[in-house]
Order: structure tokens, then sequence, then C-alpha cells
DNA sequence: TTGCGAACTGGAAGCGCTTCCAGTTTCTAC
DNA sequence: GTAGAAACTGGAAGCGCTTCCAGTTCGCAA
């Protein structure tokens, strides 16, 4: 047992003992050529010996690099990140930052004081670059986000206007893929519970919903705003009971919220899938394990977050990558079968 | 519309707009004490049409502290971080954070790169201090986060040692609770889904099962191994089907296993809780939303998640706070109700 | 007025690292 | 053997901020 050196070696420290410049030292650090194999062996030695670990504040100083980038998620709402497919986004885009050097900071801005907080790294050298997400439609930080020079890809598109770069599931594809299966199966009184009306992903996907029972020429039998959480699926499927009690189907704009719907259902005796037929949105591992297992438009969200990393990386280094539209495609299980229930 | 200037202003250019001196300008972006009105005004204002906001680097290289602190998940599963229970956490460590000047860098340590970067932090100033979670029983990583000079508290226990600062929850206690509600309900049968070996939550939670059971002086009927997975709880169910057919209750290490256990009890046709009671661990969004309702042992997650992050800014700050166990509680809901099923 | 502590001020020295640049050495080709 | 290019080397100047320290100024009681 060796008694720690109160203070980190220094690359000053490392030079010294390696018997070469400061400059050199550097250079063998950081795999920069000119330097002498000899004098690069004695660094790497001294390197070995002291537990020289470079002191990244004063390399971002002075690079003019934070080493680091930023997931925010712009929302009021503090539990939203709880929802497991900001768990999944997270995974995806830490597994990509995890092959480079870059450091992933968090930021939840459901407070006055964190959304201060990204208007501040917005507009200053805190870190390479900015993934955000869930910006709502009335959300200033938006447009500051697409006026800083800071590289910022949108993970989901805001409400309004387009920016230079993004990653967005296809939401209108995908809620017109989950009516056409439910109208392929027989149902006729079509039902939807939306998310949000000013956060851009619910806006879609209802759009896709009106869309494809437009070109089916059937009504909707409802459509009633949901906050994408269980509790939220549950509250709007009651008021659908009570408003059309001829539905028999609906279709949510996420699993959250159709996990919610089943409960309520339950509580009112209608059998799903023969009664009602019930569509969700994600496919995250809840859908598997509801009763019953829950027939839902797939959407890869690990992947949105690893490509939303992947595309800002490609920003901080100066390319210019396009938009990408991820795939959705409808996972057929037994809350809504193709047979008509 | 201006034009942007290319740079970010910095304190030299506020001083000399205020006509101050730099130190001067200092003291006022830091509120300290010793600066005439007069100056401090003149400084807001320069700070203000300047639009400055200072270099958190430049800070950090300076005070010597890096005003980020790090959550390392330290698992070999790069899927652990979308269980709810780690996006619960998260949410908490994120609401105190955001009232302190500290960003939160998230590191899932999942891989070689993950890990040696977690070293890397461990033994650099990078950060001002870490939050460590599922420390495996053969990671190196807890040997040394104890050694380290950086303040380390650990969320939840490592298998071997008791670290200076954590904060638990009460896992044996709520392993016991979830069994005498069992056997106070009736139940003679009951089995145990336990989680990895190698993590201190699922001994734990193994202990007080066995505990309870020693207590009442009952056996327990067949204790298989899970991995806190929805898909690993199915897998153990099946397993405990075949194994312990005559079984009335089970006891699973977490929700997300107890859901997988539900679903192939629902595949064998066996009623819950008439025939077996589930009783789950954690008591998230998703217990509430199972069909049954799940009985679940219930953990304040957030509160785990801020506590953890509220000590580890105490040590930061140079206190000595006490090590936390957070109570658990039994949440009753149909999957195994108080009255024999 | 004078004297003295308290309050204020700004020059200068870092924090630990990268990198420009000018100078030195080594190598290759004639 | 020599010119010229190529490779190497290290001094020095920052990156933008904090903070020590040695003054200078101010307010107020005597």
């Amino acid at each position: 047992m060796e008694t720690s050196p109160r203070r980190q070696p220094t690359l000053d420290e490392v030079a010294a003992r390696a018997g070469v410049s400061r400059t050199a030292a550097s250079r063998v650090i950081n795999n920069v050529p000119h330097v002498s194999a000899a004098k690069r062996a004695a660094v790497e030695r001294a390197v070995r010996e002291l537990g020289y670990v470079p002191n990244p504040t004063a390399r971002a100083l002075a690079t003019r690099r934070a080493g680091s980038v930023v997931l925010a998620v712009s929302s009021d709402e503090p539990g939203l990140f709880a929802d497991p497919f900001f768990a999944e986004v997270t995974v995806g885009v830490s597994s990509f930052l995890d092959q480079t050097d870059l450091e992933l900071v968090l930021l939840l801005a459901n407070t006055p004081r964190g959304k201060e907080r990204l208007r501040r790294i917005l507009s200053s050298q805190r870190a390479d670059g900015v993934m955000l997400m869930a910006v709502r439609g009335d959300d200033p930080l938006g447009r500051l986000a697409e006026q800083t020079d800071l590289p910022v890809v949108f993970g989901g598109l805001p409400l309004t206007g387009t920016p230079r770069w993004y990653v967005d599931p296809d939401n209108r594809g995908g809620a017109r893929l989950a009516v056409e299966h439910l109208v392929r199966s027989g149902r006729r009184n079509i039902a939807m519970i939306t998310g949000q009306v000013d956060l851009q992903a619910a806006v879609a996907r209802e759009q896709g919903f009106r869309e494809a029972l437009v070109l089916t020429g059937l009504p909707h039998a409802g459509i009633v705003p949901g906050d994408f959480t269980q509790a939220g699926g549950e509250a709007a499927m009651e008021r659908l009971l009570a408003d059309r009690p001829g539905l028999d189907a609906v279709f949510t704009a996420n699993d959250g919220m159709a996990l919610g719907a089943l409960r309520a259902l339950r509580r009112h005796g209608r059998r799903v899938p023969e009664d009602v037929a019930v569509v969700g949105f994600d496919d995250l591992a809840g859908a598997l394990y509801a009763d019953p297992p829950l027939t839902t438009v797939h959407q890869p969200v690990r992947a949105l977050g690893l490509e939303l990393a992947r595309m800002l990386v490609a920003v901080v280094e100066g390319q210019d990558p396009s938009p990408l539209v991820l795939p959705t495609r409808l996972t057929v299980r037994e809350s809504a079968p193709l047979t008509s229930g």
C-alpha cells in the first residue's frame, strides 16, 4: 500500500521524469507524430509509473473543445423522462458515445432553472453539441437552438419549422399502419387517444390517424387528448367510453396510454379484442407483457438514440449529415389481431 | 437581427466595457463582496449588453472544480439502464441537481471502454464526485471507488464491504413484508424468483425472503434465479411451474419479473390470485397497470435518486453525511390480496 | 483636521494543457 | 561531400477564469 500523492501528476512532471520537453510529452499523449521512438517510449514509461491521467478540463480549455455533448429533454413534466421511451433512447445514445471520447451530460430541463441552464449551454462553450428532445410548441429554446452556433440535433421534430439536423420516427406512417390494420380486421368505429397537442410526435400521429381514415372513407369515433401517461390514457378511455359507447377500436399515441386504456376497458367489462381492439405506439418492453399483449406500432427507439448521437458527432466534426426518418412497422399481437374480434 | 459575433465575449471584454478591472468583474459575476455598488452596476450592465456567459471550462480550471458529478451504472448489460427503475432514479438525481450548479454526467459503463472511462474519472479531476449504482460482486471498480480521493456515493450497497457513503432501500425488510403478507393471507407454498446473485439488492431480497420463511417455520417452494427482466421472470416462472406445480404464491425480486411471471401463469391457465398469488418489488408505474394489478413492495425510487444526489453534494462540500436506508412498504393490490385467494 | 481600520481595487500569478514557430538535427539524393 | 528537404525539438504564448496580495480610498470618531 503506497501513500497516495495528494495531487494528480501533471504533464510537466511526466515530461520531467521522461527527460523531455512538455511539448514532446503532449505529443506522445495525443498520438501526434514528430516524436522519436526513444522519447515516445520514455514518456510512455513515465506515464505508467506516475499513473498519469490528463486533466480533461485543462485540455478542454486549451483545445476549445468541451469533450462532452448534452442530451436535453425540454419538458415541463418532471416525470416525462421516467417514460421508458427516454431511457431506451438514452441507452442508444450512450452506446454510440461509448465509442467516442465524448461524455454524456444529461439535462432534464423541466424547471425554470433547468431551462435557464439549457439556455446557457446553448450560448456558451460548455458542451460541443446538444441533442434536443421533446421540444414543446411554445418553447423559445427551440428557436434559440436553431440560431446558436453550437451544433444542435433534434430528436423528434419541433412543432414548427424544420431544423437542419434531426432524426425522427415515421410517426404519420406508423399511425396509418395502425388504422389500416384495424380497418382491415373489420373495425369501423375507431377512436384515438392522442398525446399533448404541442408535441410534434403527438400531432403527427394524430395526422396519420386522420389521413388513414379519410382514405378509407370512415369517420373517426372520437379523438380525445391524453398525455402519454398510463393514468392519462385511462382517463381518456373513460371519456371515450362515456361519449362513444359504440366504438370497436382505439388507437393510442403511445404504449403507456394503451395500458391505461386496457385497464379502463377491463373495468367496464369490455373484452379486448372481442369488443374493442387496442393498438399502441412504441413497442417497448411493456407492450409484450400487457394483457392481452399489445398490438403496437414499432419504432426503433434505441436506434433513434444511437443515430441521434451519430448525427451529432458528425456535425461536431464539421460534416453536414442528412436528416433521418426512421421507419416504423406494425407488431401484431392479441390486443388487435388481424382476424376480426 | 444582429450579426452574431463569432466568439463569445470574455471576462476581459466585460471588464473593459464596464471600465473596471478583470478582478472586479469576476467578483461581480461570482457575487463576492468588496465591490462598490457603482462598479457592480456597471459590470452587470456590460454583462447584459454583451450577453456574457462565463466559460465554465476556464472556471473549472481555475477553481479546480469540475462543476459536474457522474451518475455511473456499472453493469454489463446494456439494457439494464432501460429498466424504469434507473430512469426513475435519474429523475430524482436530476431534480436535486437542478437546485445546484452541478451538471449531471451519465455513464453507462457496460463495455470495456465504458469501464475504462469510469476508471479514469475515478482517478482524475474530471468530475467532483460520483454516484455509483449496480456494482457487481466481482467489479474491481467497486474497490477502486472506495480508495480514490474523489467523493463516491453508492446507490445500493456493493456485494462486499460497506462504503462510507451510500443510500440503500431496505431490501431485506421489504422482502420480509412480502412474505409475511403472503403467509397472513393463507399461502403456504411460496416460491421466489431472484435477481442476479452478484447484485447486492438481489441477495438482500432473497435473504429477507428466507428469513421471513424461517420465522414462520415454512419451507420455501423453490427459489430460482432471474435477471430482473420480464423475459427472465417469465422463464423462471416456467421453471417453477414445472418443478413445483404445487406452489400457491411467488415473490419476485422486482416488478418486471413479476410481469413476466404473470404472463407465464396466464399461459398455463393458473389464475392470479386464486391459484397463485404474485408479489413484486419496486412499485413502479407498470405495477398498477398489470393485470391483475400487482401487489408489490414499494420503494421510494425517485427519492433514492434525490437522496443520492443530496448526499454526494454534501460530501463534495466537505461534510460527512450518514448513510441512509430508505424504508419500504407493501402496496396491496389484486395480485395478492389479503384475503386468501 | 487628523488618524485608523475597514472596504475596495487591480496587477500578476497561476490552473494544466495544446500548439505555433523558429531553430536544430537527420536523412536522401546527387 | 554537400545542398536541400524532412523530421524532430522545445521555448513561449496562450485558452478564460479565479484569487492572492499589496496597495489605495473612504468613512467616521476623536
